[in-house]
DNA sequence: AAAGCGGGGGC
DNA sequence: GCCCCAGCTTT
């Protein structure tokens, strides 16, 4: 075993943390596990993987629920395409497979919302399959240990941390092996201030050794960030409230929000007052605005939201095309985006 | 090869 | 303000 591995399996020893999905072999709870942890920090997703294996505790709880509830289980935690692939991929398992999760990696990468890593983390980590894991943590302190200069973010890159990882799998217990690894990069090879007074590999780190751990890995794209104008309209009455379901290939796809105009410019008021929706949504009646909120901002990955909420107290509602009429008593029944979520949630019975 | 997809937290 | 998080899919 080479110095790297030794240290790296003596430090989890000492330093890792409790963690549900360490205490079970299940590939169910252990695909759930790794679904949620995408691009989450598990600070973040823990809650939700209670919450999700306590309503779904075997993939047949979950191949037979609503997606409506899915989503609700998913609300807040973002990625929402996750849970829905989840449950196409639970169904597939339900009805063509018998209801056994695959084993082989290449039968887990036909599943829909698995790649590579979620894959490769089933098989070794349930299985016992030596697969090596590649994901955040691994790729830092891949790159900046074994000092790979391609920029991460390429196929070049990708590729060459492919070998280095396969490299150093150990077969013996290559879910342990896989679980090191990304635990050490999650705690102690860090993104920022890395740990390396106390570490003992810095003496064979090629980023410490060539003062690059602040620069390694590399990575070749920028984000851009792209500004929206939402205008959210709440109408009212005493017990219920019009939502409707987003089903276009955008953010939020298939979850719940208010009507909603995008434009493309700010609007004043009187202009928020009078297009064709404002119109659309009154349908014929005049009621005073109760209120038009300030500007929020809510702030995405690749998008920068800036919304306002308009709200309208109306003698009686009519929901047309897929809108419908709920009682304020179910909103909590139905997943909303955060941003839609919090302006419910200080708004409504107040 | 690049873009799109959330929300939260660290510094 | 910028970067990152137990990534995947679509174009």
């Amino acid at each position: 075993m080479t110095h790297f591995t030794h240290y790296i399996y003596q430090w989890y020893d000492q330093n890792q943390r409790a963690l549900p999905w360490r205490l079970t072999r299940d590939p169910y709870l252990i695909w759930v596990a790794e679904t949620i942890l995408q691009q989450t920090r598990i600070s973040q997703g823990l809650p939700y993987y209670h919450r999700f294996v306590g309503r779904f505790p075997d993939i047949h709880s979950l191949a037979a629920a609503p997606e409506d509830e899915l989503m609700k289980m998913w609300e807040g935690l973002g990625y929402y395409s996750r849970a829905r692939n989840m449950h196409a991929a639970a169904r597939m398992v339900v009805n063509e497979m018998g209801g056994i999760f695959p084993q082989e990696y290449e039968n887990l990468r036909r599943l829909k919302g698995v790649g590579n890593y979620t894959a490769a983390a089933v098989a070794s980590i349930a299985f016992g399959k030596p697969y090596p894991v590649i994901d955040g943590n691994i790729t830092r302190l891949f790159s900046r240990y074994f000092g790979i200069l391609e920029p991460a973010d390429t196929p070049k890159g990708k590729n060459t941390l492919a070998g280095k990882t396969r490299e150093a799998m150990n077969h013996s217990d290559p879910g342990y092996h896989n679980q090191a690894m990304m635990e050490f990069g999650a705690l102690c090879c860090v993104p920022k201030n890395p740990s390396c007074h106390d570490c003992l590999l810095k003496d064979s780190c090629f980023a410490f050794l060539n003062g690059m751990t602040g620069l390694l890995p590399l990575k070749n794209k920028k984000i851009a960030r792209r500004i929206r104008r939402f205008y959210f309209y709440l109408l009212e009455n005493k017990e219920n409230i019009i939502i409707e379901k987003r089903e276009n290939a955008d953010i939020w796809r298939n979850l719940y929000q208010l009507p909603l105009l995008e434009a493309e410019e700010d609007l004043a008021d009187a202009a928020i007052l009078s297009n064709y929706l404002t119109r659309e949504l009154l349908a014929g009646e005049k009621p005073a605005v109760q209120k038009i909120s300030n500007t929020l901002r809510h702030e995405l990955t690749h998008q920068i939201i800036r919304a306002k909420f308009v709200r309208f107290k109306m003698p009686k509602l009519k929901a047309s095309g897929n809108r419908i009429i709920i009682n304020k008593k179910e909103i909590h029944k139905f997943a909303f985006p955060v941003l839609v979520r919090n302006y419910l949630a200080g708004t409504v019975d107040k």
